[in-house]
DNA sequence: TTTTTATATAACTATATACTCATGTAATAT
DNA sequence: ATATTACATGAGTATATAGTTATATAAAAA
């Protein structure tokens, strides 16, 4: 078993901490079909835009997505795809998860379904 | 693209929350080799009894792990092996981001070879 | 230039949670 | 029966963070 160091879990934890609240999957899952900017992310997640602009904020510092200005909007994509891999890794486990839940398992199943890459 | 609703979103946020956690990983890290017991997961982790103690149950709770007492001692195992896969595609995402920063890559590189399934 | 639109951010509040210390509980040993 | 070992848990504290409100900034329009 390799052993890391303490650093070393830190960094992946506040990684997963990033996808650990559910407005940011939500925006992350609004930038699924490309950029969009931040009143169209405030329109689809149903946030406030101050809240919006925060999240995009850490997103974008921990370089989950990209943010470029045109004129007075700010248009942000998703910097590496592979977060849905994360996201559908989740989803199918939860799905396994409530196998005996009949109405919820079916809502994840389509959504694994969806997210998967 | 799949619209998920709030109560989806929540739970997949709680799951990633449990991963987000330095000592849990610490632990589940721990647990790759087979089950160990609670005393040897403090040894392991450098952690308090209590506050191992502690993770485990949540990590219990949540279906991560499974817990199997034995005379005095409890030991816990992993229950769905796919969670390592999930560290190890943050651990290559991690390795990518820090392709400028050479000796923290080293780690993170046979960290992730080490993770990988 | 003034106003409007779009976004970012500072200050603050509320809540969640990681941790410690102390104690409870349960199985084994003496 | 009592003591010991192994683990769990309640109470309390400190810190982190999500959210709101109000304001700052900056580009475009009037």
């Amino acid at each position: 078993m390799m052993q890391l160091d303490d650093q070393a879990y830190a960094r992946i934890a506040k990684y997963f901490q990033l996808l650990a609240e559910p407005m940011r999957l939500k925006i992350l899952n609004g930038l699924r079909d490309g950029e969009k900017n931040v009143s169209e992310l405030v329109a689809l997640s149903g946030g406030t835009q101050a809240n919006v602009s925060k999240h995009l904020t850490m997103l974008s510092a921990a370089n989950l997505i990209q943010r470029e200005a045109r004129g007075t909007k700010a248009y942000y994509s998703i910097l590496d795809p592979q977060i849905f891999d994360l996201c559908a890794l989740v989803c199918g486990q939860l799905a396994m998860q409530m196998s005996t839940e009949a109405a919820a398992k079916e809502t994840f199943i389509s959504a694994m379904q969806s997210q998967a890459t």
